[in-house]
DNA sequence: CAAGATACCGGGGAATCCACGGCATAGCGC
DNA sequence: GCGCTATGCCGTGGATTCCCCGGTATCTTG
């Protein structure tokens, strides 16, 4: 293993091949023992432990989520709403956020659409509605989802050097 | 708290307000003891243990995730991209999926735009060379992201009924 | 070469997880 | 009303895991 300095704190972190088979494994069971990533990763509990506290503590790894099946607590529509937002008025939809936990994600886009935003609806219906406040804004573009072709994973290999 | 009935296995589960408060909690932090579960939720941690154990046996959970800081790995470009797609030969892309982990999410949706796709680069030649592959597969929208104005949320209620 | 820093390992006490049996209540059949 | 079953909750250990500690090896720096 080649001995590189760590400088924490700093917008992009050094990881080197084990921090990110730890980063791997970690993404994809939130809840695996120590001692089990420790042998995952060649490495023992006590090391990997620390290694991990690190990342943790550097930000690169933000917390752990349990994924809830949409669709299993009721959720049977997922959408893609584009929103064209005229003017510069942006905390009313801040406070849709808040109170709109339908939107599951909201991104603020280069290009016409401003914003593009993920929601769950429990019906057509339920759509409709959440569409109608959002059109309150400005124009909606809304694309509803057959499939999650690829669900959300994260990185899993530092970027190539281009 | 009222009896429910609970039938496993189904599309959708029948949730409790307590089923609803554990989500909301592991959702916030996957890795809550389930003592400090308990307590959130007001039940002792074996019972929490077994609504737990149920939840994730019904697939409501799915599984647990470490979320990882996308530039603090080296990713400091975040674009959303649609992929209108000609044919229906849909296994080339599938393939593309799995040697390109810069796309971390593909949903197959109604309307002009076949895909959206969430990718993520080192840089912008980075994202120019994923996007040149892409377009080989028919004309593409790119929007860089600014800013997640709602980072992903999972949902926090049932849906209304409507 | 010595001093400091980094990364790894191993050990032992504390906290957590897990499986068991027991208790209370709701629904069901008689 | 009266048992019977199923469901949900609780409390108790025993096994596992977590967490903090000191010790060692390697590399950098002066």
């Amino acid at each position: 293993m080649p001995w590189i300095p760590r400088y924490l704190g700093r917008m992009t972190e050094t990881l080197d091949p084990t921090d990110w088979a730890i980063l791997v494994e970690v993404q994809r069971d939130g809840r695996i023992p120590l001692t089990e990533l420790g042998r995952r990763v060649n490495l023992s509990a006590s090391a990997t432990t620390e290694r991990l506290k690190r990342l943790e503590a550097a930000g690169v790894i933000s917390g752990y989520r349990a994924d809830v099946d949409l669709a299993k607590v009721g959720y049977a529509v997922l959408a893609v709403v584009r929103l064209k937002y005229p003017g510069n008025k942006h905390d009313p939809l801040k406070k849709l956020l808040q109170r709109r936990f339908e939107i599951l994600e909201c991104l603020r886009t280069t290009g016409d659409d401003c914003y593009t935003l993920k929601v769950a609806a429990g019906s057509m219906a339920h759509l409709e509605d959440l569409v109608n406040e959002l059109t309150e804004f400005g124009s909606t573009t809304t694309n509803l989802v057959y499939s999650q072709t690829q669900p959300y994973r994260g990185p899993q290999t530092p970027p190539p050097e281009l």
